[in-house]
RNA sequence: GGGCGGUUAGCUCAGUGGUAGAGCACUACGUUGACAUCGUAGGGGUCACAAGUUCGAACCUUGUACCGCCCACCA
């Protein structure tokens, strides 16, 4: 016998090991059947589970539970990334808290070694944590992207992108992140808005030379000025110690006359030329704006077309640079060494001081910051190494147009195109040492090699040549754009990539399209000349209950596991599932959550009871049509081929919520509600026959909601799954490896349908006027039927207990007419009285009437307004137009019947 | 500055041309031999606004308002 309850606690973890050891997760590698491959997003080994994740691997699970089922062979890869500076932090935090070790005291060999070793023992936690939530990937194949066959395959696209001249070394700004001192890409800049200010500072014009400026006077009068200096403004005061000219626009009238002039700077005393450049807008400010090329992208641009000088003032930490450098910039001793933002006080303090600073405007600034860092981004002059992202991108967009890979919601394609058409050049490398280390070597004279490995890039370079490694590693990024084919053994020709290449989807969220959608598209049409997944599932966003991303450092962020062990993982995943609508974000509710609980339960419940009434046998001949004769039966059997209909429609369109809402609704408001109240008069009846069938067909509707429910609820339906075999005869092997339910149409019996669709509703028309005039549950009244021909008769007949019971129904009599002091219930040509004298409030009931009356004309004035219009009915659809016929005449019957109603009890009423 | 999306019941959200839906919340009643993690019934919406297309619009078009998000070289 069942408990009362699913105890989950108890449950998922048996279960889950119980899959495991019996390799349930592994593909069936069957050759003949349609290979189905996801490889999992794979999470930073330092991650721990969150609710993005629940969200994410749930979602594919659905997918690959059903497609197991489907019987295709399917490969779920999962494994971890090495995440390069989230990783080394963690390490380099740990190094701090064990003394002042500081990674480049210990060296780098001895440094990886700690993080390997982290790695081992505390990295990749967060996959022990996914067992947790049930999801089925093969975890014999686990991979991560610094082990060897993945390096193998970072290396050597390297080169080979190097040789096709994809891979490029330069010298330009880059995105430099002080705290972790590496070059970032431009995804991982993130712009905020922060209070700042614009300082306007005046650059004394050199040699005397002075200039007519428009002003207004005191009376708002435009007037002239005579200036010796000119104007510009910026909002990091210390890039002026690097400025390398002042540039107006070449239309600009202001400036015309000054233009080729020089303005010595305040502070570092050097002579910089005012060039004229159309980068100068003359709405923006004074018109006249600072060029420091070495410490802005706009800058670096000016300064390429008039060929100005690169003054680098910052060092790795930005802090003003000493040195050489410093002279070159003529920048003073005391200004040295000190941090970015004491030179910005110092700065604008001089200028103070000497009467240069024409204003300070406080407002909001955009600010670039590191995503990880969390500190203001440099634009910073280094050599970096950069992939032709915009060569590459051209095959990945053809990709994407021609259909080859699809987006779903397919809007996120316009997304994908309007990054794609505006790609930049791909920084690829990282002043770190966690990671993949370019494979370039260099000699002495600078001459670079770039080989697989160093005893290469000495053939390369011939004898004698003293070979120098380059010391950067890879963007994490650049090995996760090969995970879908480098997890399969490219670039062997493995049996695997055969197989299980192109991916079947890549689900996703959408914050993650440009960092590694898009470039897992270059490299993967570039090295296998094919797609790498057939589709893209991009899903929501998962926020809070008030609708904020969800992060630690909001302190928002709730756990999975949290809510995995107060409501089960089954009731978490179901939730995901729910809300996974298309394009949308979802707000996380505990509630919701445990609604779903509740729904397990049910089911649960619903087991029991088919347990309790011995219904856990069936054959497959049982539910053969010809072999089912009650309509109860072949009613649900109907309904049941409808419900797999639309889960499965549901999930193969990736609209899980559709698929969750069809199996809810088919368990509890079809299954429970009805199914199982209308069957228990033949189960606890005379008829052994009518027993035995509705038993085996009870058993065969939980077994096809268990699998219907599995791929979303995997805990529950298999531990039932199991359990009711106890009952009955062994049914051999895990619920998760059954094979998904399939029904033709002919299941469905439109005879079956109508005669339980017309009890249902007799019964709920009954309950519907008990509850309105609030007759006590606990009463039963007598009902007669007015009205009713022989087929009526018959129905009410064969499903008299049924309906006595479930309206509470004292006893059912037959009239020709409705009888008086009755209350009525009008459906199709018959009449439901019930016999409530004494019981019922007149008042009441003409009030219940009226309301109904009044709906009834509503809608009739509504049909025949479209009737009336000949527009309509020439236009319409024929079906359109007879169905609103049907409507008019079957409301018109009703209403007639309503009205003789409320007269009859009036007349009561005054008798 | 460019782009994308949203506005439907008290709340959170489904619904893409033909009778407005769900879950939760709310109200009333209820220990009916599976289930109170439950049952039965009920209340509640000019589908943001305006104009258009259409026989017909929550749904298509255009505009307006408000709210989000993403991208962009930060005078």
């Amino acid at each position: 016998m069942l408990e009362q309850h699913f105890d989950f606690q108890a449950a998922e973890r048996r279960i889950y090991a119980d899959w495991e050891n019996a390799g349930c997760f592994k593909p069936s590698g069957e050759t003949s059947a349609q290979a189905y491959c996801i490889v999992i997003p794979p999470p930073n080994v330092t991650g721990v589970l969150h609710m993005g994740h629940a969200l994410n691997h749930t979602l594919q699970d659905v997918l690959i539970r059903f497609e197991r089922m489907r019987g295709k062979n399917v490969l779920w890869q999962p494994g971890t990334d090495h995440a390069g500076i989230a990783t080394q932090m963690v390490v380099e935090r740990e190094l701090a808290k064990e003394g002042n070790l500081d990674r480049r005291t210990l060296g780098r060999e001895a440094f990886l070694e700690r993080v390997w070793k982290w790695k081992e023992y505390s990295g990749g936690a967060i996959l022990d944590q996914d067992r947790r939530l049930g999801v089925s990937p093969d975890w014999s194949r686990e991979r991560f992207t610094m082990d060897e066959g993945l390096s193998r395959a970072v290396t050597k696209v390297f080169v080979e992108l190097y040789n096709q001249g994809l891979i490029y070394r330069d010298k330009k700004l880059v995105n430099w992140d002080p705290h972790f001192q590496t070059a970032i890409s431009d995804l991982e800049v993130e712009a905020k808005e922060v209070d700042g200010a614009y300082w306007h500072l005046r650059y004394p014009l050199a040699d005397g030379v002075t200039y007519e400026h428009p002003v207004k006077d005191e009376d708002g009068n435009d007037a002239m000025e005579t200036r010796d200096y000119i104007v510009v403004a910026t909002s990091r005061p210390e890039t002026m110690l690097g400025d390398a000219a002042v540039a107006v626009h070449p239309d600009d009238e202001r400036y015309k006359a000054i233009v080729g002039k020089h303005v010595v700077l305040p502070i570092v005393g050097r002579r910089v030329a005012v060039v004229a450049d159309i980068y100068a807008d003359p709405a923006k400010g004074s018109g006249a704006v600072k060029i420091t090329p070495a410490h802005d992208f706009n800058d670096f641009q000016v300064g390429e077309r008039h060929g100005l000088a690169r003054l680098n003032i910052l060092t790795a930490v930005a802090a003003i640079v000493g040195g050489e450098e410093a002279r070159t910039c003529a920048i003073p001793a005391e200004y040295q060494g000190l941090d970015r933002y004491a030179a910005r006080e110092k700065v604008v303090a001089a200028f103070e001081e000497s009467g240069l600073l024409d204003r300070v405007e406080k407002r909001k600034i955009e600010q670039p910051f590191g995503d990880r860092s969390g500190v203001v981004i440099e634009p910073w002059l280094t050599d970096q190494w950069y992939v032709d992202a915009k060569t590459m991108a051209v095959p990945a967009m053809e990709a994407v147009r021609d259909g080859r890979t699809r987006f779903v919601p397919e809007s996120y394609e316009k997304t994908y195109f309007q990054w794609m058409e505006n790609i930049q050049p791909w920084c690829i490398s990282r002043q770190l040492w966690w990671g993949h280390r370019i494979p370039v070597w260099y000699g002495a004279d600078g001459s670079v090699f770039c080989a697989e490995t160093e005893a290469e890039a000495r053939l390369q370079a011939g004898p004698g040549v003293v070979l120098t490694r380059d010391e950067d590693v890879l963007d994490t990024w650049f090995s996760s754009a090969l995970w879908p084919f480098s997890t399969l053994g490219w670039p062997e020709k493995t049996a695997d990539m055969e197989m299980y290449y192109p991916n079947a989807v890549l689900v996703t969220a959408f914050d993650i399209i440009f960092f590694w959608v898009a470039r897992m598209m270059m490299m993967g049409l570039h090295f296998t000349k094919e797609v790498p997944f057939r589709d893209v599932y991009i899903h929501a966003l998962v926020l809070d209950e008030k609708g904020q991303k969800m992060s630690k450092s909001k302190g928002n962020a709730m756990d999975p596991l949290e809510l995995v062990d107060e409501f089960g993982a089954d009731a978490l995943r179901f939730n995901m599932a729910a809300m996974a609508a298309q394009g949308r974000n979802v707000r996380l509710s505990k509630q919701r959550v445990e609604g779903y609980r509740n729904f397990a339960t049910k089911l649960w419940n619903a087991a029991r009871f088919c347990q309790m009434n011995e219904c856990v046998l069936w054959e497959a001949g049982d539910v053969a049509s010809g072999n089912v004769s009650q309509p109860i039966n072949r009613w649900i059997m109907g309904e049941v081929a409808r419900a797999t209909a639309a889960v499965t429609k549901g999930i193969e369109d990736y609209r899980f919520n559709e698929a969750a809402a069809a199996i809810y609704r088919f368990t509890w408001n079809v299954f429970c509600d009805w199914y199982l109240e209308l069957i228990k008069p033949l189960l606890n009846g005379e008829d052994e026959e009518a027993k035995a069938e509705t038993r085996k067909v009870a058993a065969w509707t939980l077994d096809e909601i268990l699998k219907l429910l599995h791929p979303f609820m995997p805990f529950v339906t298999e531990e039932l799954w199991g359990k009711l075999a106890e009952f009955g005869p062994a049914r051999g092997g895990f619920l998760m490896l059954a094979q998904w339910p399939t029904h033709d149409a002919e299941m469905i019996d439109a005879a079956a349908d109508e005669e339980i669709g017309w009890v249902i509703d007799m019964i709920s028309q009954v309950r519907g006027v008990r509850g309105d005039l609030n007759v006590p549950p606990g009463s039963k009244v007598p009902l007669v039927i007015a009205g009713a021909d022989a087929v009526i008769w018959r129905r009410v007949d064969r499903y008299r207990d049924l309906i006595m019971r479930l309206a509470r129904i004292e006893s059912i009599g037959m009239a020709e007419q409705v009888p008086r002091g009755s209350v009525n219930a009008v459906m199709g040509e018959v009449t439901l009285a019930l016999r409530l004298e004494g019981v019922i409030d007149i008042a009441a009931e003409v009030t219940r009437l009226g309301k109904e009356i009044g709906k009834l004309e509503g809608e009739i004035a509504g049909i025949e307004k479209k009737l009336g219009n000949p527009a309509f009915v020439e236009k319409a659809p024929p079906e359109i137009v007879e169905e609103q016929g049907q409507r008019r005449t079957e409301a018109e019957l009703r209403l007639a019947k309503l009205t003789g109603a409320r007269l009859r009890l009036s007349e009561l009423d005054e008798g």
